[in-house]
DNA sequence: TGGTCAAGTGCAAACGTTTGCACAGTTGTT
DNA sequence: AACAACTGTGCAAACGTTTGCACTTGACCA
């Protein structure tokens, strides 16, 4: 029962410093009640010594993991990746890990839920397009800050979420003003309430200009189910043909994108397309996309300082954030 | 000092039990040297307790963590992506759980790969382009097994490939043999031991043929480098234009049909492309792209093998596992 | 000279679980 | 009746770090 390769701990430290394990946890900490000369001499040996401090123990004594649980939606949306990796740089930056609680699609598994407990992850970051609600109700049975980014919380817990509404307006009135007067929506079946807010702004805001959306397909949130929407307009022909696409998000829009090229659809001049999230791939020339980008590194940020004062401040109550996404104004809307 | 929650412990456990904590231990782990009898009356009263071991305080006495340290490549390749996932639904399965020590470009920081020591992990798995040597030297002088994924190992540790040698000459055999007598590669100007396996047994294919490479570009390892290819080989006409060529990634390859096709270059009559890692991008109909796909389930299966066999028995030496990909023919390439 | 205060450090228990060794009770055998 | 073996469980230290409380020493003041 010992460590693989005995290394340096707090009490080799104080046997070789001749001094108590206390003091050497206070003076690595830079407690000033401990002298300057005796902080000075331990951080010396500790630096010589290969010390590196073993946080699991220090959790049990102190309670806190340094450690972020992880819940990621699937590789199917790229967005999810760009999440990722953005988060993840953000809590290296923070002096935090993640610990990967689940990944891809499906619910969460109840042993995996468990996993919160049972590495005693400080907080939650949920971005996942399936509802976690078992990760939720175990959250909030054991006081674990659980914020959802890109998600509105249903549950226990808070959400910083793109201005979803605010982003379907925004791209419904750039279709109008640019002309378009027979719309389509790639939608999802399954529930999304992004999916659902940026549908409902951008037929509301249709209405208030006296139109409604004439047809209305399920892209199923993945790139080949905008491809397969695209090749049933493309099918359509005349005055049936919309003149606009709303995809709810670019990896449907691409999808829909191929599709349309394949079949001959021209875009913007036949069919305007536009998107959201602001994948990098929907600036490629091959796209040309306009869609509302997602301010991701903000909202990442914004989602850190909520887990940070709950965990400083646990009996804050849930709070849900949205910030208003970019206009990317590209060659797929014309104008 | 406390836990956030009061959750049940052992010690909680054994006092309404009426044992020692030694036995409630013992109980849950199905030791049968406690009686029957006992174990059945405390996993009944842990279950209604709602008891979740702490793991953390586990591996301080059994010295375990049940963790496996994750090093990621760039955003900007979904080869990472699927990469990720899959390996997220094995570590589950395995009864692990994925610690991000670093997610991204750039080399490892130093304290970065010191989280590795600090959370005490059972082992570690990179898939990185970039060389994360630091990371390396730290698991080697801690006894901390290391594989790599699609990388092979230059110091410490283990690594799984996909067969890049062969291949290679598949692709080179699969274009010679339709006929395609001028090439080009599109390939990364920084050290990568896959692409340069890959291009020197393309390279050398040609060669037995009595051909050589007629152009190579530096594709960066991402869409817009090979798109920036792509675009350079538009450019060329009559003789000088390859009538083949060889992506050493997917993502590459994209980039470089998407510049094919806006420029009017016709794949595959006027020019053969060919890829290599199997991204489920690459069988989109717009794409529809010749490669070698990547096993990449089983790359992951061996490479979990190959660290709990470490985990189990330290002194077992380093290990290079090279897993043949499918060649996936389809219309990009011709024939 | 004695009392008080501040500075600097130590003691020891705790966090939750594990495990080597020990002990008690029961049963079987001589 | 005594002893040995077996079964079932307990003791207590350990893993590495933290921290509330305590102690010692020196300086200062009345």
């Amino acid at each position: 029962m010992s460590s693989p390769s005995r290394r340096s701990t707090i009490v080799t430290l104080s046997k070789l410093a001749g001094v108590a394990p206390s003091t050497v946890t206070r003076a690595l900490r830079g407690d000033t009640r401990i002298s300057e000369k005796t902080r000075q001499r331990i951080a010396a040996l500790a630096q010589e010594q290969g010390y590196t401090p073993n946080v699991l123990a220090r959790t049990l004594s102190s309670g806190r993991s340094g450690l972020y649980g992880l819940i990621l939606g699937p590789s199917s949306n790229p967005f999810y990746s760009e999440l990722l990796h953005e988060a993840t740089r953000q809590v290296e930056s923070l002096g935090y890990r993640f610990l990967i609680i689940h990944a891809g699609s499906g619910p969460v598994e109840e042993r995996t839920a468990e996993a919160l407990l049972q590495y005693q992850v400080d907080g939650c970051l949920v971005s996942s397009a399936i509802q976690s609600s078992r990760v939720a109700e175990v959250c909030e049975k054991n006081a674990v800050p659980l914020v959802m980014v890109n998600r509105v919380a249903l549950q226990h817990g808070c959400a910083v979420t793109c201005d979803n509404r605010a982003g379907g307006r925004d791209l419904a009135r750039l279709l109008l003003e640019s002309g378009r007067r027979k719309f389509a929506v790639v939608t999802t079946s399954s529930y999304s309430s992004t999916a659902q807010e940026r549908e409902d702004a951008f037929v509301d805001e249709l209405a208030r200009a006296g139109l409604s959306l004439a047809h209305r397909y399920d892209g199923k949130s993945h790139y080949e189910g905008g491809y397969e929407a695209g090749l049933e307009l493309a099918k359509l022909s005349g005055a049936q043909r919309p003149d606009a696409v709303f995809a709810l998000s670019d990896i449907m829009a691409m999808g829909l994108l191929d599709a349309l090229r394949l079949k001959g659809v021209a875009v913007p001049s036949d069919m305007a397309v536009v998107g959201f999230d602001g994948l990098p791939a929907a600036a490629r020339p091959i796209y040309d996309l306009t869609t509302i980008e997602q301010p991701l590194t903000t909202m990442i940020e914004r989602a850190f300082a909520l887990l940070a004062n709950r965990v400083a401040t646990p009996s804050l109550p849930d709070e849900t954030i949205s910030l208003k996404g970019r206009l990317l104004i590209r060659g797929s809307s014309g104008g």
